[in-house]
DNA sequence: CGACTCCATTGAACCGGTTCAATGATTATT
DNA sequence: AATAATCATTGAACCGGTTCAATGGAGTCG
């Protein structure tokens, strides 16, 4: 039972063979199953095995089958909570192969992320799923591709026509915008992060779009990092110009808990006079005060997804393509409300409306 | 300089050699740098390098050096702040080495945790950090700990003798009870995880030490799982009793959270009518409603120590053992305050304490 | 010029498994 | 009983590197 502890490493299958008067062949078809070995042969050996504490050597086995059972995944940042809860939807998913999963923190740095892809493809990972750092390494990204199968996720890269997880965010800040336009908010500004990456680029894409759509035009546009600390510096700066939005949509939950925390620096309510949106919905975005509305996108569902479609594509190598849109939904909470100036036409403050 | 993606997977030393004119073991040490090579040959093998895009095969490489460069670590949850911040800060201690981590969750769950253990004892890493997911493997950890580098975090197990990174969990709970006191808490209570972890067992001792030192006994404890819904589940139970506490000490910042959840949901004001003192200070401690009064335990910090400890055992195998205890500090913020009844004898409500 | 170092390079064994062709034993067929 | 067919087991080649002992060429010295 116990296998894991008395596992004395250093025994090969030389020693089993030895102890069990057979050879390494046999002792090897045991082990893998692959050959069906008589019985009491079979006995034998597993009883070889138990005595000694023999671990087979996944690196020996890796080496012959030219497969490690391993998966490499690049993310941008496991403290992350979107992403940590995408590893965490990738690894469960993984969990039911013998698939084990390395992965490496990229800090979109287009540096760092090919450090940690040379570093898987020389450990040669079975596959990789990455969110890439950065449109800079789109070439390279596609070229890899060509050589292991790689599945992209949360972000795309110019030219990228393997497989595919990513949300709608298009539709995503569509939803967002409608949702603050529909309270009667006219001055939407957006808070933004890296401007290399797809998400960043498609939010701020489909809010110009929704606004434009509802025959409005941004309060504001700023960009900076997905980071709290780049959400607070984005929205102060907003916040304390010359007609200052009624609302802000934030690219993803971080730099919306930092318009929070602008907002209650600068003594603004929220959402008295300030509404905020965020994305992702992560974990924390109910956590907050007040609790976030956002819009969902859940960061679970995407890493599994896309380690589903990653097994898929290592048993049929030529199958056709795959892209797994998610559909983003509105997480709606404590954080929006009618602007000040029309507050007194509508109902009563939100309070308990979470959907989730 | 783009060697990542021009790779060409499956071209070998051989292909190398053949093309540069030279025998394997030339390759091999201009690879490695082991032997020196005169100029002109070096160069010939790396212009062939480059030419077919080689890049050498790890797995062999750690056959025969009977070491493979990667790190295992085993913890409940990725998606849990606290040990999401760990990971980073692992991982980040051990970029600038050439290791790599492979990780798995264990959810606290024995079966999981020997799942893990035995695929990265198949797969030979190097070495292990685990946070143990309960007393009941204290054998097999200890056992394993022969076998191999292993460093306990975060928690330890009965008769571990090896290296270690914890955080001091009674000193923590004395600061949080004895804040409390301070503020002129009497019935203080405690909501706790799993008794099976060392650190709700000390977490909970050092809050009955701290109450006793002050002539106090706990106005309440209980227990369940280190968790958001857990913490909620508690402290509803313990707000609805008779005889209330004016404060809960919560032995992780997530149920903390869930006691905020609690209080917000049967409209107890906090800190008002209830103060609520989390532990950890994880990242979204500061973001909740009403921003958490924590000990802070810096998971980021607690993984690079042990990354560092992991490296350090696996140049020296029998350098003494080491115990690295990380001293908690109090982050004080808006979550605790004076007790109703006598609010009036003490300061104005905290607002913005933060020390960090 | 021959003897002796020193250095770069090579061939082959090895790491610990997998797998294929070959062997030997057993069973089925006629 | 002889032959064919089936099955279990084995020996050896192989995966792609590392490393050690051996080789051979250049350089030094008397």
């Amino acid at each position: 039972m116990d296998v894991s502890t008395r596992a004395k490493l250093g025994t090969t299958m030389k020693d089993v063979a030895d102890a069990a008067g057979v050879s390494v062949g046999t002792v090897s078809h045991v082990v893998s199953g692959a050959r069906h070995v008589r019985p009491a042969t079979r006995d034998r050996v597993n009883a070889a095995i138990a005595e000694l504490g023999f671990r087979p050597n996944r690196v020996a086995r890796s080496l012959t089958r030219s497969r490690t059972s391993t998966i490499g995944m690049v993310i941008p940042d496991v403290a992350n909570p979107f992403f940590a809860e995408l590893i965490r939807g990738a690894s469960d998913a993984l969990e039911a192969s013998d698939y084990v999963v390395v992965f490496g923190n990229s800090d979109n740095l287009v540096t760092k992320e090919r450090r940690y892809l040379v570093e898987f493809i020389e450990r040669r990972v079975d596959g990789v799923i990455i969110a890439p750092a950065s449109n800079a390494d789109a070439d390279q990204i596609r070229d890899l591709g060509d050589q292991l199968p790689l599945v992209l996720v949360d972000r795309v890269t110019p030219g990228w026509l393997g497989d595919l997880v990513v949300g709608d965010d298009q539709a995503g800040m569509a939803l967002a915008v409608d949702h603050l336009v529909e309270q009667g908010h006219r001055r939407i500004a957006l808070i933004n992060g890296e401007e290399e990456l797809s998400t960043a680029r498609e939010r701020r894409r489909g809010f110009e779009l929704a606004l434009r759509a509802q025959d409005l035009t941004a309060a504001a546009v700023s960009g900076g990092s997905f980071s709290i600390e780049s959400g607070r510096e984005q929205a102060i700066a907003m916040l304390t110009a010359d007609d200052r939005p009624t609302a802000i949509c934030a690219a993803n939950d971080l730099l919306a808990l930092g318009g929070l925390q602008a907002a209650h620096d600068l003594g603004l309510s929220v959402p008295g006079e300030l509404s905020v949106m965020g994305y992702d919905d992560i974990a924390y975005a109910k956590l907050a005060s007040p609790r976030l509305t956002s819009v969902a996108q859940p960061g679970y569902a995407i890493g599994a997804a896309a380690a589903r479609l990653l097994i898929e594509r290592l048993r049929d190598p030529r199958g056709a393509r795959q892209e797994v849109v998610i559909r983003p939904s509105l997480a709606l909470r404590d954080s929006t409300a009618p602007p000040a100036e029309q507050r007194a036409s509508h109902l009563p403050l939100p309070s308990d409306r979470d959907r989730h």
